[in-house]
DNA sequence: GCGCATATTATTGTCCGACAATCCGACAGG
DNA sequence: CCTGTCGGATTGTCGGACAATAATATGCGC
């Protein structure tokens, strides 16, 4: 009947005043933020305070720090950032390796399309020259992995859409692990994979968004025979492993 | 030739130990965190530290407080948390309407199809419900909108894949406020909107995974066509209204 | 004047101790 | 069983302190 009558806690209020202003690019990327004591003086709270609003802010992405640097600067969720978070959330709520897959075969051949509708000179080369590293690359399995995920990040940049970009980062870091395994114990995933991306390649550089997409649908279903011939079960929860820093 | 040799402020270490054991579910969702005083006897460092490190923890929503409570329990980033994060990252990322659209075309035919596959009778219901829902409230614009919301949550639950769910809120809540400008300003939006609803639980109920799908595209699509009758540019960018909370 | 090493200063990370507000649990009374 | 009271535990916030080091100013040689 009746609603909680709202209180915050100082730390949440002078954070979401410190947000506010970020996402109103009132304090603008790359900026530097004024120092804690600063913060205090001008909020009326202790530094204490400030710095737990700091550190809500530092985790959401929002405050970032250069390498080896000190003050903190207004900074955009990186993919990294947003990744940790989403596959984190996901592994909490007791995802199956085919709950990704399924994702994947939804959201890829719509990524392929578009990267092929838009992509610029430059992208398409990111592209091909990741399908090629991958090709290339016959020795290392964990490198072979990274390759496959770096090939579906240049893809998400050709197609210059933010959305995609940012959802890929948190679908890949959950499929690596069992890609792993699948590179491992399935002798030809490598030139399926190889001769899947060279296809894409092609479509996306002739900007034929349907075959593009056709390809993908078929390199997307692969993964699912790879599972199944790798003899991992579907139901296999991921991120037991807990990769996240 | 060198890597910078790791260095991690104490804060930054104790969050990092205290999600690790979130992560591999040694601390399980609802139990109650030791209190802060605890934890610095545990760690050997500061109340003041454990806060800082307890404050990254409950905004990257691992930790949440029982309304009205005091202390900290464990809990898994909720819908809204994670949405929440990743309209924020997308706002940055000077994201368009036209960018969540394609996202939306991408992703939503492949919920309905799943959806279609693996609803249960009770997701059916609600799914049902809310489109009732939508048809039943001719008159305010805000309350459509969320049922529209509702709507896809509803359907995304039906998929009965964590994925999907979570990938959805993020999106639909950047959704909104273009959306309801459209039914402001297109009379034809509702009831398009109302017969697509109607086809696409018709389609989920049969089991019928190529017909949602389809009306599901149709659906998408119209949303397209509203943009342009609603005068709305497609290169508007989202979430200059920032309701994040 | 300019580049570079060096000295100063400012800022962060961490600690300590304190205190008010208030949530929690127990306990008593109707 | 519900309500009111009470003491202890816990959080939110504060002030001050200090070492380490990043940032900045200073001086020097050219």
């Amino acid at each position: 009947m009746f609603e909680p009558l709202g209180y915050a806690p100082a730390y949440l209020r002078v954070s979401e005043a410190i947000r506010d202003r970020i996402l109103r690019r009132d304090l603008k990327e790359g900026q530097a933020l004024p120092t804690e004591t600063e913060l205090a003086r001008q909020f009326e709270v202790n530094r204490s305070t400030v710095r737990e609003a700091l550190r809500k802010l530092e985790s959401s992405g929002l405050l970032g720090r250069r390498a080896g640097g000190k003050r903190l600067y207004v900074t955009r969720p990186s993919r990294e950032s947003v990744g940790g978070g989403l596959s984190q959330a996901l592994t909490l709520h007791e995802t199956r390796v085919v709950d990704v897959w399924e994702a994947l075969q939804a959201v890829q051949p719509g990524i392929a399309q578009a990267a092929a509708l838009r992509r610029t000179p430059a992208a398409l080369e990111r592209l091909a020259a990741s399908a090629q590293r991958f090709a290339g690359r016959r020795a290392n399995r964990d490198l072979a992995v990274e390759d496959v995920a770096d090939f579906f990040n240049a893809l998400g940049e050709a197609s210059d859409n933010p959305v995609f970009v940012l959802l890929n980062e948190p679908l890949l870091r959950l499929l690596k692990p069992s890609l792993a395994v699948i590179i491992d114990r399935v002798p030809q995933a490598r030139g399926r994979i190889e001769s899947a991306q060279k296809h894409i390649v092609e479509a996306v550089a002739a900007q034929d968004a349907e075959t593009a997409a056709t390809w993908m649908m078929r390199h997307v279903r692969d993964f699912r025979r790879g599972y199944e011939v790798a003899g991992i079960p579907l139901s296999t929860e991921v991120g037991q492993d807990l990769d996240v820093s």
